[in-house]
DNA sequence: TATGAATGAGGCTTCATTCAT
DNA sequence: AATGAATGAAGCCTCATTCAT
C-alpha cells in the first residue's frame, strides 16, 4: 500500500529521517538542527514550520520509529513464530552491529540515555516502543505455551523482558568494545535458558 | 592507606567529581564546562589550568573512575566469592536504580552512548572498566571451575560477560521503564541459568 | 447607516482590529505578524493580499483609528457641548485604565513611542488624530467664549491642548503606577483651573 | 566623588548606557543585543557575561538611571527650592525635546509602554524613578506650605502629581506633533494654575 | 481570493576556549 | 595556582516576506 505524499509531507519527513540518523549516530544533544537542515537539504527555517522546537522533533522522530515498528516497516521480522524467527530475531542486531563497525547502539536507547526529568513525553514515547517490542516476544512465548510446547512455570513475560534486556545490554557493550563477541556469547546462553523451558516429546 | 592531597589536586578532584555526577544524569554534550566549575565551586579559568579541554576532562573522569573500580572505592563489592556475592552484586545495580527513581542509567554507559569516532581514546577507557569489570566475574566463575563446583562445559568468560550484558541492559530498561521489574525478572532467570552448571555432589 | 462588508473587507477589517488590539497591548515591534494572523483566525499569506507590508499594516490601523473617530464609532463622546461632557471625556479614560488594570495606555500613543525617523508616514497619521481630538475639545471652548461663557483670556485652542497633555499623562503615568490616583487628581485640578476661566453672571 | 572603575565596571557601564540610548530612541523590542554590543564596542559575548538576559539588562539600565537620579548626576535640578527652579524643570524638558528635534520620549516612559505583565519587575523599577521625581517636587510645594506662602487648601502630593503627568503627556504629545507648542501652552497653564494657590502677603 | 510551503536574515543565548594579570 | 575579563563560533528559534498553485 502506497501513499502519496504531499510536498509538505514529504519535507517533514525526510527531516524526521535525517533526524534520526543522526540522533542514533551521535545522540540528540551532539546534534544541531542546523546539522540536520543540511543534510536533509532543507531551507534554513523549514524546521519552524513543521516542528515546535528541537524537542518537539525529538518526540517525533520516536513517533515515527514507533510508528514503523507498528507497521512493520522495520527490516526485523518482529512476528516472531518460531525457535528460528527467535534466533533471526537476536541474529537482526548482531548483524547490524557487525554491520556498522559497531559504532552505534540501539537508537532509541541513544536518545533515551541522554533524557532528563525536563523530557517526561519522550521517554513515554520509547517506554512505550520497549513494550510493543517485548509483546511482540511475549506472544510468541506465550503461543508456545498455549500450544503444550513450553513448561507451565515457564513466564513469557519474563521470558520477552529477558531477550530484550539481552539485546540492549548487547548493543551498548559491543558499541563500547567494538565487536560482538560478548553480545554473541551472551545471545548464545540466553538461548540456550529459554530452551531449557521447551518440553520434550 | 589515605592520602593528603594538596590543594591543587583536592581542587581537579573536585571537578572531576562533580563533572563524573553530570554526566552520569544529563550525559556529556548536555553538560557545560560552566555548569561544572559553579557545582564545583571552582573560579572559571581554573578549568584549563588543569585539563586541556573538555574532552581531556572526560577522559580524566573515566580513568579516574577506572582508578576507583581498580582501588575497590566504588560501594560494590567487585571481588566476587560466593553465589550470593554475585547476586548481591546483581542486587547493587537493582538497588541503586531504585535508590535513584530510575532516572539514570550505567554512569560509563551514558557517556558511551554519546561517543563518536573522534572519541577513540575515551572508548578505549570505558572498554577497559567493562573489561575489567566482566574480569572480575570470570575471575569467580573461573575460580569455582577449579574448585569443581563447575561444570566442566561451563565457560567462566563466557557466564561473565553474560551477567555484564544483563546489567548494562537492566539499567538502561529501567531507566526508561521508570521501573526495575524487567530488570528483576532479568537476574533472577540469568542467576538460574548461571546455577544450572553447578555441580551436585 | 450600515454597509454590508464584502467577505475580503471582513477579513482585512479583522486583521485591523486584531493587529490594534496587539499593538496597543504590547507595541508594535513585540507583535508579530503570525501572531495577529493566528489570532485573526487569517491564513498565512492573505496578509500580504491585503497589506503591502507590516509597516502598511501599521499604517492602516492608525488610519482606520483615525476613520472611527471621525465617524464617533469610538466609545466616547467626542462632541462635547457641556462642562459635564468634558468631566465624562475626561472619566472615560479613567475608567477605561481601571477597567483593564491599568495594563495600557493611550493605543496611538503606544505605537508612537517606538516610532523612528522610519516611520514618518505612521507619525504624521498619528499626529492628525492627536489635533483632530484636540481640536474637538477646543471647539467646547470656543463655542463658550462665543457665547460669553468664557473669560476674553481665554485661549480655547491652549486649554485643549492642555486637557489632551493631561489625558497623556494620565494615561502612561497610571500604567506605571498601575492605580489612576495620579490621573484623577491631575484631572480634577485641570478641571479647577479651567473653570477659572468661567464668567459668574 | 570620583570613583576608579576596574575594567570590568567600565565595559558593563558602557553597554548600560549605550542601552539606555537606544531604548530611549527605538524601544526595547527594536533594539537588538547585537546593536547594543556593536554601538559599544563590546566583544559579542561579554553581554552574558554581565548580564543574565535581555530583560536582565532593561532591569539593569532602569536601576542605573534610578541611580543617577538619586545621586544628581542627571542634568537637570530635582531639588526645586524655588518657583523659578520649578519653571526651569519645566524647562529642561522643553528644551531637551527641542534640542533632540522632538525624536524622543521620556527614556523610561519609551521603555514602560512596552512592557506587559511579564515585565513586572521593570515596571516597579520604573514606578519607584516615577515617584521619586514626584517625590522631589512635592518637597518644594510642601515646603511653601510650611513655610506658610502657600494656600491652606493648597495639596502639595496633589500638585507634584500634576506637574509630573504635565511633563508625561507634553513629551508623548510634542514627539509626535515634532514640536513643543502644546507642552510649552499646557506648562504656562500648569503654572498659571499652581501660582494661584501662592499666598499674597 | 485563498492556501501551504519556502526563504534567509537576524534575534537571543550558550558554548568551549584564551588572555592578561 | 588562581582571577576576572574577553573572544567568536555556534546553538535554538522567530521574523517579515515571497513563491507556486
Amino acid at each position: 500500500m502506497t501513499m502519496t505524499l504531499s510536498k509538505g509531507e514529504k519535507t517533514r519527513l525526510k527531516i524526521i529521517q535525517t533526524a534520526l540518523d543522526l540522533f542514533h549516530s551521535k545522540g540528540i544533544n551532539a546534534t544541531s538542527v542546523d546539522e540536520i537542515l543540511e543534510k536533509s537539504q532543507t531551507g534554513k527555517s523549514q524546521f519552524y514550520y513543521y516542528f515546535k522546537s528541537k524537542d518537539d522533533l525529538i518526540h517525533n522522530v520516536v513517533l515515527n520509529f514507533s510508528d514503523m515498528l507498528k507497521n512493520r516497516q522495520l527490516p526485523v521480522k518482529y512476528d516472531i513464530e518460531s525457535w528460528d524467527d527467535l534466533n533471526l530475531w537476536f541474529r537482526f542486531f548482531i548483524n547490524g552491529q557487525k554491520a556498522m563497525n559497531c559504532d552505534r547502539g540501539c537508537p532509541m536507547a541513544t536518545i533515551g540515555y541522554e533524557l532528563t526529568k525536563a523530557h517526561e513525553l519522550i521517554r513515554q514515547d520509547i517506554n512505550l516502543i520497549f513494550e510493543t517490542t517485548i509483546h511482540s516476544l511475549s506472544k510468541f512465548f506465550h503461543g508456545l505455551k498455549v500450544k503444550g510446547e513450553l513448561d507451565k512455570q515457564a513466564d513469557p513475560q519474563g521470558m520477552a523482558e529477558f531477550c530484550f534486556l539481552i539485546v540492549q545490554g548487547g548493543l551498548i557493550v559491543s558499541k563500547i568494545q567494538k565487536n560482538t563477541i560478548s553480545f554473541e556469547h551472551s545471545v548464545s546462553q540466553a538461548m540456550a535458558y529459554l530452551k531449557t523451558f521447551q518440553k520434550k516429546n
